[in-house]
This record gives structure tokens, sequence and C-alpha cells, in this order.
DNA sequence: TGACAAACTTAACACTGTTATTTATATTTG
DNA sequence: CAAATATAAATAACAGTGTTAAGTTTGTCA
């Protein structure tokens, strides 16, 4: 049946269509002003079509997250290549910050935004990009302590948390403009590179 | 003139019943289901008298967000009392961590949401409670430096901010879900308890 | 060609923040 | 005391939101 095919390539061709619309819409826009019939006017289809495709608004930004943790990894694939199991570390930290300022929607969207947490919820489905990262820090804080980079008492998964809490802290504080009152005094995102930094001492002396 | 005194007072009074309803509802439904007609109904005056009374939505928001303030200092004081420096700056770290659990939508406006922060931007004013806050962290870094529990060498600002976002990661990580997939396994905020001890751990090590 | 099913649209509901206009009330002035 | 004025509040409306029930068009199959 040939007909069956094109149909399900028509649907995914849609799919594809109301994505790519959306997309646009929010990095440019944000969140809020990503309107169901501002997507549809751009694909040119009425809004309530776009309600076949996806159950609701936030169904629908869930497929921009996973996009994003796309984009995100891709960002931080790069730092496999650095030798030292701690220095890899300390880049994978710079890029996460780096990739938050560089893209704050995407950011906003994939740690900040309740929309698509609100939609895996009732899917009753699990974070699997969020396991993936937090595995992904994991392997490398085993990687540190397999070096005596930090000690082997220390467990793994409180540490990765720390890491992730603290570049999560940096970026989302500034992108949600909290550093404001520091910006006539100094360039904010130096300062979150120099608090990064110093935490990078920090780390280095949990050596001994 | 006592009827300008009391006109001022009427004035006075319906701010603040405005601000006592709006918090009402924040705190039991949040931002999003914080609305105009529904302040308004609660104290029985027409949506638009709230427009006499605050420029808009972000505005009267912003007077929560500093009676939020409040409520955090009022928390956050009763480590004034713990004798030495570093256990004092850890159990501000706690209290600030217990205080963002305890009080999710003050905490949401406090320092994730947009909207305080673009009510202050168009009145062109500094964020003066953040000043505070992180200016309180501040002089507990200073005290830490002058017991040697930290290095003098370190910036007192760039440590400030380390410690603020390390706390701030993990309890904004956590209301917005993003420590989810790990709810099957294990007991969130004893996670982040146990991450915020281990940090405390790295953080001794800063001493030497 | 007619029956049927899938895809899509129209119209509407119940909301939202916000503003221009109008009405009612209270105070001041002649 | 009555008329003029200033103030406070309300009505109606604009332009938008997510979402759904009902109706229409389109394409496929017997």
């Amino acid at each position: 049946m040939g007909i069956t095919d094109r149909k399900e390539r028509e649907k995914q061709e849609l799919t594809e269509l109301i994505l790519k619309e959306a997309r646009a819409v929010f990095l440019e826009e944000g969140f809020e002003k990503t309107s169901i019939r501002k997507i549809a006017d751009r694909i040119e289809y009425s809004p309530t079509t776009i309600y076949l495709y996806f159950k609701d608004k936030n169904e629908l930004l869930l497929g921009l997250h996973q996009e994003a943790f796309t984009h995100l990894f891709a960002a931080l694939s790069s730092v496999g290549s650095v030798p030292d199991a701690f220095d890899r570390l300390v880049a994978l930290g710079r890029s996460y910050i780096e990739y938050g300022l560089k893209n704050p929607e995407e950011y906003d969207l994939m740690f900040m935004l309740s929309a698509p947490m609100d939609a895996l919820d009732c899917r009753h489905e699990v974070w699997c990009d969020g396991e993936r990262a937090i595995d992904l820090v994991k392997s490398m804080v085993d990687d540190c302590k397999a070096h005596q980079y930090f000690p082997p008492e220390i467990n793994t998964h409180s540490m990765a948390i720390m890491l992730w809490s603290t570049v999560h802290g940096l970026v989302s504080l500034h992108l949600k403009n909290r550093f404001a009152m520091f910006k006539d005094q100094m360039d904010i995102e130096k300062m979150i590179h120099n608090s990064f930094t110093l935490y990078v001492e920090l780390l280095k002396k949990f050596k001994s």
C-alpha cells in the first residue's frame, strides 16, 4: 500500500513543519510569545490543525525540548577530545555555561520552564535527556576518581548533582537577570567566568 | 487637612488589600493563575481599579517580591547566632535551601520569574534586595577569610556568587522538576541535602 | 458514482492583560 | 446651600491566549 505510506510521510512532514515554525518563533520570541495561532499563521493552517499533531502546547514544546538536547549534546561533544579526566570535566562545565549564555531560550526550555516536564509527567514518562546528561557528568566524575583527582569515598551521584547545580545556578541566575545589580560595576559574563574559575580551583583541592 | 490624610490612608489600605489578596492567590496557585480579575473578585472591586494602584501586573508582583525578601531575610536571620564563621556560612546555605523548598512560589518570584525584574527595569531601579542578599554572603565569606577558612587571595565576590549559584542551582532544578528522573530511586530532598553536604566537605578543603 | 473516513476549518468558550470612556461620589468653591 | 470640580471606580471593549465541539471539504475505496 503506497497510499498509507504517503499519508504517513505527509503526516511526518507536517509534524516537522509545525516543529520548524514553532522553533523559529520560540528561539526569537521565547515561550510566552510562541502562540498556537502564530505558528498556525506561519504554516498556513488553521490553529486547530496543530492539535491533530500535538496534544497541547506543552506537548509541542516537549518536541522542541528534545531537539534542544540534541543541540546541547552536540555542543558538549567536543570535550571528549580533552585527554585529562579533570580537564575534561572542567571543559564540560565551561561548554555548558557557554551554551547556556549563547542559547538563552533553549536553555530556558531545557532547564527552567515547567511546560516540557508537565508534558512528560502526564505521559508518565521519565526524562531520558536529563538522565543521559547527568550520566555523562557521572562518568566524568568517575574518571576523575580513577585518576585520583577526587577521593574514592565520595558519592559520584552527589558530586555530579553538585557540579550540575553550580553551573546551572550561574547560568540561570544570569538568564533571569538576577545579576543585574552588578551590571554597572563589572562585565557579568566575565564575573560568571571568574566564579567558575574559582570553583575549579576549589575542585582541585579535593585531590588530597 | 484631615481629609487628605484620610484619603492617603484609604489609598494605603486598598493598596495593602490588593497585595494581601494577590499574595494569597499567588502563594496558593502561583504566578500564571494569579490574574488581575481573580484578585479583583476577592477584593470586591472591578479589575480596572487595580490599575489605579499598580501600573501593571509586573509592578504588582514586584510588591510581593519585596515582601518575599523580608520573609527570606527573617528566615535567614537565625544563622547570626552561629558562633563560628564557617559554620555560619554553612548554616546560611542550609537555611536558604530549606526556605526555597518550603516556599516554592516565593522562591520562584524572588529568583526565577522575569516579572519583578522587568518591573524594576522599567523603573530604572537597581535590585536592592539582591544586593543586600549578596552582601550578606560576602560579609560571611570575609569572616571565613579572616578566620583562615578560606585563603586570603581569593576574590570575595566571585566566591559569594559561586556559593549562591550552587544553592540556587540545587533549589531551582528541584522546583522546576529537573530531578524528577531520580524520584523512583531516591528521596530527592535527601539527595539535595547530600549534595550540599558534599559541597561543604569540598569547601573545608579550601583552608590550606 | 456513492459511501465512508480522514484531514482540516469554522465558530465558539472561557479565559488573559490592559485601556478609553463613562458614571458615581465626594470635596471645594461661589 | 447649590453649582463646579476633582477624584475614584466601573463598564465596555480591544486584542490576545489555549482549547474544544461541530461542521465541511477532500481523497480513497468498493
